[in-house]
DNA sequence: CACAGGATGTTAACGGCGTCAACTTCAGCC
DNA sequence: GGCTGAAGTTGACGCCGTTAACATCCTGTG
């Protein structure tokens, strides 16, 4: 097996694990969790059904993949906008700044892309729902390096003295909640009908008060 | 039609309409919106399939008619242990408190009824989802009394001077946000594993900042 | 270099779901 | 007391996920 073998009629894909999946992803794109449908994918690639089954156990398999595409395009999209932002000079200020950034990055990301960000967070059977206490940086987890991002900005905030020792505990616990809560109650909930302008403000309101809560 | 026609081996069912939306509230409860699935909804009430269409326009309809009892279900859970609270002299203490106990009878019914939790918030198709713009309150759908509730306790931190006023628009929406997130963390996401000790440590530190957040 | 065997894809089929069309039963009203 | 329309039934269709049995290719070993 290899990449691709040149333009024959090859009764053999080459890379057919990844083509459905990228398939699934335009799916999830489009439809979120729901619309990854594995015989939809399968014809979208030009194979059968059955075929899939070499590669995955089952469709849920397949959303299980597709999920954490959904997971790194995530981090991937908070990083870069992370990046692109200006370094300020007082380290306290900086990490202030940069943790409303993390919560930005991380509601734009839903509002651009919801279904890839409602498959990223739906509910994979039975398989162990994303295992990680919660509480340990999992370095091992591309996805998460957003996390990690958090987990040091809030760290940042206790070494400058913004935010009190005895706060940190659970910290990204509730800044995560409160960026994830608002993103969902604007992608399917009472907020969905709220025009852009006063959804954003709604948003730099949010993250005020939850920044607000973590520093001092 | 009427209520119940004696004991009678009757064609017609009587109240099919409620007895469909319980089955269904009962397959909720175990599975979330997933499984709320027509065909056995109207099995376990001993119908035909089709029989549900003379009271639903389809499953999306029915799933409508369940998540509307979800949310009048996470109302009503939060109104009583509301109501079982001892009511505190300062005001401005009580509506501190309160504003706590609003969060933590949220996340409570969510940790203990998670099927309905997630149904009441699930997507539900093309109609509008949930309309209400969030900044307004909606007295006529009872589902939303428990937000009343959240608005008045706001209110009531402002007025006790708790609260700066500037800091009291969206204030509802950072805090629903909030305990919504984490119920969704805690029930799907990646606090899913946490034991319960540990989960309830974090909730009430979760709370303690959003509140911190919103009052001074 | 042949060829055996595993990896990869295919066709055929099953059961379950949502839904439509056409038929049947019943309850109330002139 | 028949008629009419609401409420429920049977039957069928298409789509989905999944399994079993078969076909095709690729690869490594003698």
């Amino acid at each position: 097996m290899g990449a691709i073998t040149g333009g024959k009629s090859r009764y053999h894909h080459g890379d057919l694990r990844n083509a459905l999946i990228g398939a699934a992803v335009e799916l999830a794109a489009e439809g979120g969790p729901e619309r990854v449908i594995l015989r939809e994918a399968a014809r979208s690639v030009g194979v059968s059904p059955t075929a899939a089954y070499r590669h995955f156990s089952g469709q849920g398999d397949l959303l299980h993949a597709v999920k954490a595409r959904g997971q790194q395009a995530l981090a991937a999209s908070m990083t870069e906008t992370l990046h692109a932002r200006p370094r300020l000079d007082d380290p306290g200020e900086e990490a202030v700044r940069r943790a409303e950034a993390i919560g930005r990055g991380y509601i734009r990301f839903a509002i651009e892309h919801p279904g890839l960000f409602r498959t990223a967070f739906c509910r994979t059977t039975p398989e162990e729902p994303d295992a990680f206490t919660g509480l340990e940086a999992p370095d091992d987890r591309p996805e998460f390096a957003a996390f990690v991002e958090l987990s040091d900005t809030l760290d940042a905030l206790v070494a400058t003295g913004r935010m009190r020792p005895e706060n940190r505990p659970a910290a990204e616990v509730a800044a995560w909640s409160t960026v994830h809560g608002l993103s969902l109650l604007i992608l399917d909930g009472p907020l969905a009908r709220l025009p852009a302008d006063q959804r954003d403000a709604v948003v730099e309101r949010t993250i005020t008060t939850i920044v607000a809560g973590l520093v001092r």
